[in-house]
RNA sequence: GCAGGUGUAGUUCAGUGGUAGAACACUAGCCUUCCAAGCUAGUUAUGCGGGUCCGAUUCCCGUCACCUGCUCCA
């Protein structure tokens, strides 16, 4: 495991084309994060992985893909738009910023809680009682100011309340607001699950951390809808899924833990909790939720679409509203965590160190790098690579010495790399040399594809 | 958003109120060279805007970005 810093680590990847700051050349923008070309790549199989496991090897689900822009009623339903906002004040005097109604739950001793106080009985609770700042005990407070997490935006091109629409902070409203129509199309009997990868946008206070929390952000979500009662048995059902996922594409095991939320840490809405958390560099970060969300969700928005959303049960002759449970993955913290896990600075025998990403095959953003041993070979170099790029994401690197260009593969996470030399000429045969054993083997080009295509299996 | 810190080549760092320097990296060429270390040549930087000054990369102000902490995290 190396133990290296993030500002390093930051420096590498966008060394090697992984990620570059948005909009780096007019001085950049807050959190905002390009992927460069290895990045895509990488990304893309990521997801792709995802895909795979949760949608096409799962008999259960299916996969979907909803629009970013959705009806505002759907925000309203979901409690996104009001309970999205939190009544911020800030201490005048010393600049110490809090949660309004936390103040006054703390201030009473969780008597009263400020939950269904509106913003002007809320700072005018906190001036009569003059409840002191915590931090510097002044009781000199701004007015209530409201963070919405949600980007808005206007449909139509005249800038109206009326036409006010959002991007969407999650992906699964998306899947419930189509639960009944997947489950005609599709026939599908409960238990049945559904998912979605696409971008996601929360206007988030602080967002930081690389790119562990963008404002801006990719999801990678599951709903699974089941009966009530067996809810929890799924829900324990997917937490193991979700942790052989990660197994797979070489978490490493000492940095990934997983843990319950406690009774008070629970959404009012939710039965169960669990965080599956990694260890980033800059520390213990949620990678993975998977929350059992009862029927809140298809409950909600029922009531306020005025759709009966309730599932006909054939083997009982009953309706009822499935329950439902949520494993949430975002995109770019998987990444984080593979490319975290994949990084090793190794020291050879001679004392050198290298710089490798040890990452799973199908996950490398190029799976074979064709080196010619040295710069008159590169016609002969040129046919193999030729060859292979029908079948492989392929490099071509003539550049420097054999040695330098191994070592450049190896920052790249590119597992294979195939040497053409002096010999292949006469023999007809390449070296294929290993990422993580550095070993070699001399290969017929005839045999090369299926000689890789067996590796990367 | 608040407080503190930091901004000089792709990267890591020097340095100066008077034309900015290195290492690594990168590019081209030479070399029958299998694990970054040869030779020759070359490209590239003071985040942005304003002020003081004869002159600012250096001092001051603003701004933007990053880092740490607070806060937040459906």
């Amino acid at each position: 495991m190396a133990d290296i810093s993030m500002e390093k680590f930051v420096a590498f990847l966008k060394n090697q084309g992984f990620v570059y700051q948005g909009s780096e050349i007019y001085g950049g923008l807050a959190n905002t994060w390009d992927y460069g070309p290895l990045g895509v790549e990488l990304k893309n199989n990521i997801k792709k992985a995802w895909w795979q496991k949760f949608i096409h090897e799962s008999p259960y689900n299916v996969g979907m893909d909803s629009a970013i822009l959705m009806n505002p009623r759907v925000w309203i339903a979901s409690g996104h738009v009001g309970g999205f906002s939190d009544p911020l004040i800030d201490c005048k005097k010393c600049g110490t910023r809090y949660r309004a109604d936390k103040l006054i739950e703390e201030h009473t001793k969780g008597e009263i809680t400020g939950d269904g106080m509106s913003d002007e009985a809320l700072i005018n609770f906190i001036r009569e009682k003059e409840i002191k700042c915590p931090s510097c005990g002044a009781n000199n407070f701004t007015d209530i100011r409201k963070f919405n997490l949600m980007f808005k935006t206007n449909q139509g091109v005249i800038e109206d309340e009326k036409n006010a629409v959002y991007l969407r902070p999650e992906t699964a409203q998306g899947i419930f607001v189509n639960f009944k129509n997947i489950q005609r199309t599709t026939r599908k009997k409960l238990p049945f699950g559904i998912g979605q990868i696409g971008k996601s946008f929360r206007n988030e206070i602080t967002p930081g951390n690389f790119i562990f929390r963008t404002r801006e952000f990719e999801q990678m979500e599951l709903e699974f809808f089941c009966k009530p009662g067996t809810d929890l048995e799924w829900f324990v059902y997917w937490k193991q899924y979700c942790l052989d996922f990660l197994d797979y594409v070489g978490l490493d095991k000492n940095r990934v833990r997983s843990r319950d939320h406690t009774a008070e840490e629970l959404s009012f809405y939710s039965k169960a909790t669990t965080d599956i958390e990694f260890l980033f560099y800059f520390g213990w970060g949620e990678l993975w939720g998977i929350a059992d969300r009862t029927d809140y969700d298809l409950g909600v928005h029922q009531k306020t679409s005025q759709e009966n959303l309730e599932y006909f049960d054939p083997e009982t002759n009953t309706k009822y509203l499935p329950y439902v449970v949520e494993p949430s993955l975002g995109v770019e913290r998987l990444l984080l965590s593979v490319l975290t896990s994949a990084y090793e600075e190794e020291v050879l025998e001679n004392g050198e160190t290298r710089e490798v990403l040890r990452l799973k095959p199908f996950l490398a953003p190029k799976k074979v790098a064709v080196l010619p041993l040295v710069n008159k070979l590169s016609e002969e170099a040129l046919q193999v690579y030729n060859l292979l790029i029908k079948e492989f994401v392929c490099d071509y690197d003539t550049s420097g010495q054999i040695g330098k260009r191994y070592r450049r593969q190896d920052a790249n996470g590119t597992p294979f790399c195939v040497t053409v030399d002096f010999d292949t000429l006469e023999d007809k045969m390449v070296t294929v040399r290993e990422r993580d054993t550095m070993k070699q083997t001399r290969v017929k080009i005839d045999e090369l594809i299926s000689y890789l295509t067996k590796l990367l299996k």
